[in-house]
DNA sequence: CTAGATGCAAACAGTTTGCGTCACT
DNA sequence: AGTGACGCAAACTGTTTGCATCTAG
């Protein structure tokens, strides 16, 4: 559970005012130890405030995530992106503009799993090297 | 360049019959060298087949996802996800489902880049274990 | 008191589907 | 000749935005 005085402290710390809303969302989504949708969020979240709207969820997801008080799971575009299946490689994502650029494989030490995870049969290992690319930082200096 | 027979076997052998628009968007895509969403890969088709429809750029580059012929970017669920921003894990992601799993990070041995990729600022490296889940393996044979 | 947060509805983007027609095998 | 592909439009899902109201600081 996510204490009061402590959630207030740590929006304090990030600029952003402490609403009912704020708390229980942020609470819903760390009692979920999962990797939620907004939509699932929501559906959590009406139980304890019936009156909250999509939309709120929405946008204090966003907020939170600007904030870094959550992290997206994928920090790739939320459209379809598709690559010729050839030749094995990883990427270089960008944080900032989402652009993606190769990175051959032989630029990562040997990839493998010290243990296999139970009942997952494991094909393919990815790797994205987050980060913030040439033009992004460009802009960071001349802000 | 895709040539024609080399197109033609390459269809024949995943059970697809060779159309003249299929040919111009799988050479689209490999001639693009990127990670195109099928918007671009419509606008490009379009100069050489002004007649093609966007539902059908859509349709075919589903089919070659399904048949391997392309691959995904991101193996991860189109909607946003979210996860607290607190420990250092990886994930484990079922391509049948697209469901997730954390794993800890002490599974996979040290990750380092061999050589810093120019003009980019690494700031976390993100990996994916793809593969086939329990519930969904367990689907498969009851098939 | 005032900037910013909420709730609602409408707008939007990306993607899929149904259906009549047409083309590959 | 028949199955499956195409093109179009309409439907759908997930997400954002504009605006009036309300609340935390």
């Amino acid at each position: 559970m996510v204490r009061e005085d402590e959630f207030v402290a740590l929006c304090r710390s990030h600029g952003l005012a402490a609403t009912h809303q704020r708390r229980v969302i942020y609470a819903t989504v760390a009692s979920l130890h999962g990797h939620p949708s907004p939509e699932l969020i929501y559906e959590k979240v009406k139980k304890k405030i019936p009156s909250i709207s999509l939309a709120t969820v929405y946008n204090n997801v966003r907020t939170f995530l600007a904030s870094g008080m959550l992290r997206e799971v994928s920090m790739h575009h939320g459209s379809l992106r598709v690559e010729p299946n050839n030749h094995e490689h990883h990427h270089l994502v960008c944080v900032r503009c989402r652009s993606i650029t190769d990175l051959h494989a032989k630029n990562l030490g040997l990839l493998r799993l010290k243990t296999q995870p139970r009942g997952f049969r494991v094909t393919r290992i990815a790797v994205d090297v987050l980060g913030i690319c040439a033009a992004c930082a460009a802009k960071e200096v001349s802000k």
